[in-house]
DNA sequence: TATGAATGAGGGTTCATTCAT
DNA sequence: CATGAATGAACCCTCATTCAT
C-alpha cells in the first residue's frame, strides 16, 4: 500500500534465501520467535544470540515482522516438500489422508511447544501486508491433501457433494484446535491413537453418500446368489 | 510461582462486571479490538470513543490484556448462557450437535468480521497470565456440547471409542478454520449450507460403530461365512 | 497526505499554545535547535533541559520537526505582531520600509547567530507536510511590508510596474543574504548603517519612473516663473 | 581547533576532479540529492543508480556530505567559469549585471526545481566543517560580480559610498528568494521579465548619488535659492 | 581499484500505566 | 470516582561508514 518501495532491498532478492547469514538468523529468530511469541520476541536478543548486531539482521530481513514469517515459510516449507514428494506416491485416498494428518501432528509436537505455539498464532497475526503471503504458503501447504481430496473425488471414494475446501478446514481446523489443547491442557498426548482416530472419523465423515446403497446392493447381489445355489443344491 | 495478586483489582467478582462504566468500556473496548486487532488498539482510542480518560479505563480494569479478556468472556458469556438453556431442551444428539455449529457460525459470521477475527486471533494470543482464564472461558463455552457428547455417548448414539474432548475439537477447530478461511478469502458464505454438511459429515464421524454400515459389514461378513460353510457342506 | 489522522491529537488543540508546560518546551527547544541546528538537535537532550522526559516532549508536540515549526512560528508570531502593530502608524512608504528593515535585522542579530541561522536555515528545510505553514507563517510575517507596498503603490511613491512580491521577494532575500554572510563571514555589523543604506537603495530602486519626470516638469515651471520674473523687473 | 586532515583524501587536488568514475558518481550524486533533498537522499541509492557498491562512493569521496558539496562546487564552477570568461567581454556596468543576473536565474530555472532547492537549500545547511569551502565555492562564483562592482565604482557608474559585500548580497538575496518563491508558489515565471525589472532596480538602487534626479534636486535647491536672492533685490 | 558484508551509534516515537488532586 | 498530566521503558529501524579481500 502505502510502502516506499525503497531503493531495492539491500539483500538479494526475496527468493533465494540460501546464504549461510541467511539460514544462521533464520534459525536463531525461530529460536527466540519459539521461545517468547512474536510480539514480545525482541530483534535485539535475535542478535544477540548470533553475535552479531541488529543491523545486520535487518540487512537481510526488512522487518521484525518480515523475519517471522520467512520463519514460518521455512517451517511450512519443508513439510511441504515432504508432502508433495509423499502423498501422490501414497494409494488410496485413506492411506493418504491419514499420512497427511500424521505429519502434521508430528511434526508440531516433536519440534516442541514453541514453534508449535508460534505456527498456530502467528498463523493468524497477519498484519495485512503479509496476509497474502500467509494464505500462500498455506495454500502450497496444503495442496497435497487438495489434491488428493480431488482424486478422491473423481474415483468416488469421497463424497461428492461437499466442498473440498470446507473438508481441508475439517481437517486442518481439528488438528489445530487439538494441538492447542494440547500444549494448554498439558494432557498426555498419543500422536498415533490420534491419527488413528481421526482419521477413521475423517473417513466416515467423507465418506460417499451411497457407500451404505452399494454396499447393500452388492450384499443382496450376494446373498441372491447364495439363494440360488441353495436352490439348486435342495432341489 | 510468585504470581501476580491477579485479576480481581478492585471489582466486585469475576463473574459478573456490572456497573454501567464497566459496561460502556467494555462496549467501546469490543468496538475498537474488533476494528484493530489488539496489538493495533490503544488504550487511548478507547478511552477517546466513551470521552472519558485513559485513567478511568485503568480504574475498572487492570491492563489492556485483562480488558481485552473481558470481552471475550462477555462474548461467549452471551452465547454459553444460551447455549445452556437451549441445548439441554432439544432431543437427540444429532439436533444438538446442529444447533450448537449453527450458534457458533451465526454469531460469528453476524457480528462482523472485526469481532470473530477477534475471537478467533486472540484466543490464540495468550499472555501466560491469562492462559488459565481463556481455557476456563473455552471449557464454559463448549460445556453444552460437551454435556450433548457424554449424553450421547452413554445412549449409544455416538462411537464411544473416542475422547470427547478429541470430538469437541473437531466440531470446534473445523468451524474456526472454516471461519478463518471466510474471513480472509471473503468467498461468500451459507451458514445454512455450512450447517447442514457439517452436521452431517459429524453425524457420520461420530457415529456409533455397529450403526448400519459397519453392522451390514459384519453382518454379511458372517452370511458369506455361513454361504461358504454351506457350499463346501453342500458340494 | 498518508498521515494516520491518530485518534486524535492527544494534546489540546494546535491553536492555543499557551499551557506553561508548552511554553517551557518551546523555549528548551529554541534553545537546543538554534545551539545545534535541527539536525543535529535531539529530542533527548531538549527533553532533558527541561528535566523531563522525551515522553512529555511528545505529547505536547506531534514529532520533532512539528516542535521547530513551532519555535519558528513562535519567533515569526512575535515579530509579526509589532510589524503589524507599529507599520500602520508610520507616515509614509520611506519611513515604513526602514522600520521592517530594522527590526528584522535588529532581530536576528539581537538574539544570536543561533536562532538567527535556524531561521534562516530551517525556513527552506521544509518537509513537504510543513511547507504550507512555513508559507503561511511567512506571509503573515511580510504582510506589513505588502501593506506598505501596496499602499505606496496607490499613493504613488512607488512604480506600479513591478509586483509587490518581486519587491518583497528583494527586500527580504537581500536581508537574509546579508545577515547570511555576517554570520559566516563574521565581520563586524553596524545594524544601523546596513538599515540607512539598504532602506536609501530600495527606495531609488522602487521609486516610480517617473520621478525625473516629473521633478524636471516642476522645474521648468518653476524657472519660467523665474525668468517671468526677471523679464518683469529687468524691463 | 583539531581539524581532520580534512577534505583531500586521495584525492588529485581540491580543484578539479578529473576521473570518468568521480564524474559519474557527481552525476548520480546530483540526480539523486536534487530528487530527495540532502538529508533524504542515501549512498545507498547513489551507488545503486550507479550500479556499483556504496563502498565505491566513499573510495572517491570521503562523506555524504562531501559528495554534497562536491557537487554543489560542480554546479557552481561550470557557471563561475562562464561568467569568468564572458563578464569582462561586457561593455559597461549595467549590462554586466543583467548578464549576471540571467545568468543565475536561467541556470538555476532550467535545471529543474530540484538542484535549484538543493544549491538555495543546502547551500545553508553547512556543518561548520564545509562552512568555510562553500563560502569559498560562493566567493569564486560572486567574484564577477564583484569585479564588475569594482570596476563600475572606478568609473563612477555606481555609487562609491556602500560597501560592495552589501551590493552583492542584495542581487544574489533577491535572486535567491525569488527562486524560492517560485519553486514553493508554483506561479507562473518569466525569466526574463524578472531580468529586466531586477537590472532596472538594481541600477537605480546602485546608481551614483549624483546622478540626474539628485543632480536636478541640487541645481534646482541652487535656482531656487538664487531666485530667492534675485527675488528679494528685485522687489 | 572495487566491493560485499557488516555494523556502530543512535534516533524518534509509541503507549500502557501511574498518581496526585 | 474521575482524570489531566507525566513518563518509564523499549523498540524497531536507518544509514553512513569501515574493512578485509
Amino acid at each position: 500500500m502505502g510502502k516506499k518501495p525503497a531503493i531495492q532491498d539491500r539483500r538479494s532478492s526475496l527468493g533465494a534465501r540460501s546464504g549461510r547469514r541467511v539460514q544462521e538468523i533464520l534459525s536463531a529468530a525461530r529460536d527466540v520467535f519459539a521461545e517468547k511469541g512474536f510480539e514480545k520476541a525482541t530483534t535485539a536478543e535475535i542478535a544477540q544470540r548470533l553475535g552479531t548486531s541488529e543491523a545486520t539482521v535487518f540487512t537481510y530481513f526488512g522487518s521484525k515482522r518480515e523475519l517471522c514469517m520467512e520463519v514460518l515459510r521455512a517451517w511450512y516449507y519443508e513439510i511441504s516438500a515432504e508432502l508433495d514428494r509423499e502423498v501422490p506416491l501414497i494409494e488410496g485416498f485413506r492411506a493418504r489422508l491419514r499420512f497427511v494428518i500424521r505429519e502434521h501432528l508430528k511434526h508440531l509436537i516433536e519440534e516442541g511447544t514453541g514453534i508449535c505455539a508460534l505456527v498456530l498464532s502467528e498463523g493468524r497475526n497477519v498484519d495485512e501486508e503479509f496476509s497474502e503471503l500467509i494464505v500462500d504458503i498455506k495454500r502450497r501447504y496444503t495442496s497435497s491433501l487438495m489434491a488428493a481430496f480431488a482424486a478422491a473425488q473423481k474415483s468416488g471414494e469421497i463424497r461428492g457433494d461437499v466442498p473440498l475446501r470446507l473438508m481441508r478446514d475439517m481437517v486442518y481446523g481439528s488438528m489445530e484446535h487439538i494441538l492447542w489443547s494440547y500444549i494448554h491442557g498439558g494432557r498426555p498426548f498419543s500422536v498415533e491413537s490420534t491419527v488413528s482416530q481421526l482419521s477413521d472419523m475423517f473417513w466416515k465423515a467423507f465418506a460417499p453418500l451411497d457407500q451404505p446403497a452399494e454396499a447393500l446392493a452388492q450384499f443382496r447381489a450376494e446373498v441372491a446368489d447364495a439363494l440360488r445355489k441353495l436352490d439348486r443344491s435342495g432341489s
